[in-house]
DNA sequence: TGTACATCAGTGAACGCGCGTTCACTGATGTAC
DNA sequence: TGTACATCAGTGAACGCGCGTTCACTGATGTAC
């Protein structure tokens, strides 16, 4: 069970699928979804483009990989963000903390890979529909029950809580990553977003929250 | 000055430019921003590839001329809308419901022009900043001017008001043109967006204006 | 422990394709005389 | 009104390029005997 490498240069990759899987991520990462081909991926690992076709379908099939690994990785983002936030005494302070830990993860995380966030949500597979987007959309609606439990949630706004929220937050997730916002604007912008959603939601604004 | 039509098979096309950047905007309705290409272009309207030289520098000059167009139409769908409310006594529900139809005009033009609006923010010329995004901006600010200026508008959100707005009305777009929206779910997000923002703006939602 | 063999992840050469762009050209148009 | 000419929007052929995909192959690996 010695590394494969430590045989002359490994005809066998090792784990070729991860590592093309990786690559792609990194060559999106820098030039958004176009930059991603077979042959760059393929060239970049030092492999035969044809190899690749022990591992994926079709280009298309890489493509839907990365991008759901990308949106795996933007809820992962969040749950650790969420579980930093120190405890405080009131349940509902607490319930806003972490609510708003999630938004301004959404946002960071679109801030920080641009174009991996733009793509993520181009190419959805059809065969899993809610397996990683899921991951943050079930974040959010989680956190919205924890809301509602302390009576933080104005009982007229819960139908509608869930759509503001998501439209609000993903909506300047889309304009930071599209180089919409001025970056010095970003972090001003990102609370007033957070500001505005809980005031929708919740009639208030508390002052330790911001 | 007879039409050039009369004149056996046109040597002369009329008005190629025009024709390009209508056939261009066809595509990319119909496959989104990758549906473009020059040869495709020429190809449909029948003319050399070569041809489209005279009247572009290159691919990307009649993508972005293709792009800031639809901007454009965008800000102008928003007016017509708003000229369209009928008016009411009062000023401030005026106001109110001039601000829900932009925001409604913005939405519905993204969800009948889903490829459209998408690709419309991908390509924003560099020479000309504010243009045409201008359009729809500048409608917002209008419209919030006018809400402050009936004292809807509470003091502290004033701020925030506008990234708000604009984030949530955006996002709502960005995402019922990306099909995360189920269609029949559409009508009601909406107006779930609108009551949001009335509310966090305003801090009520009236009656009148749903 | 050594040998024969099946497996299967890799190779490398070739395929056809559509793309953006270039170039020397052509011929319709409007203008000057 | 008729003719010579400059203009310039079109042609059509060719360019090189990089792409995704295919195919018969090779050789390293693990397993059965």
């Amino acid at each position: 069970m010695l590394t494969p490498r430590s045989k002359g240069h490994d005809y066998h990759h090792g784990d070729l699928r991860a590592s093309a899987i990786a690559a792609g991520r990194e060559m999106i990462k820098k030039g958004g979804i176009n930059a991603l081909g077979l042959r760059k991926v393929a060239e970049r690992l030092q492999v035969s483009p044809a190899s690749l076709y022990r591992h994926f379908e079709d280009v298309e099939t890489l493509q839907a990989e990365i991008c759901s690994e990308v949106r795996q990785e933007l809820g992962e983002y969040m749950l650790v963000a969420r579980e930093k936030v120190p405890k405080s005494r009131s349940k509902s302070l607490n319930a806003k903390l972490r609510f708003r830990a999630l938004g301004h993860a959404y946002m960071d995380f679109a801030n920080k890979n641009k174009k991996l966030f733009e793509s993520a949500f181009l190419f959805r597979m059809h065969n899993q529909n809610q397996d990683a987007e899921g991951l943050a959309w079930n974040l959010l609606t989680e956190s919205l029950d924890e809301l509602r439990s302390t009576g933080e949630l104005l009982s007229k706004t819960d139908e509608e809580a869930c759509m503001l929220a998501w439209s609000a937050v993903h909506g300047l997730a889309t304009l930071v990553a599209q180089d919409a916002i001025e970056p010095e604007r970003y972090e001003q912008s990102k609370i007033q977003i957070m500001n505005g959603v809980e005031r929708a939601l919740t009639g208030k604004v508390s002052r330790s929250a911001i």
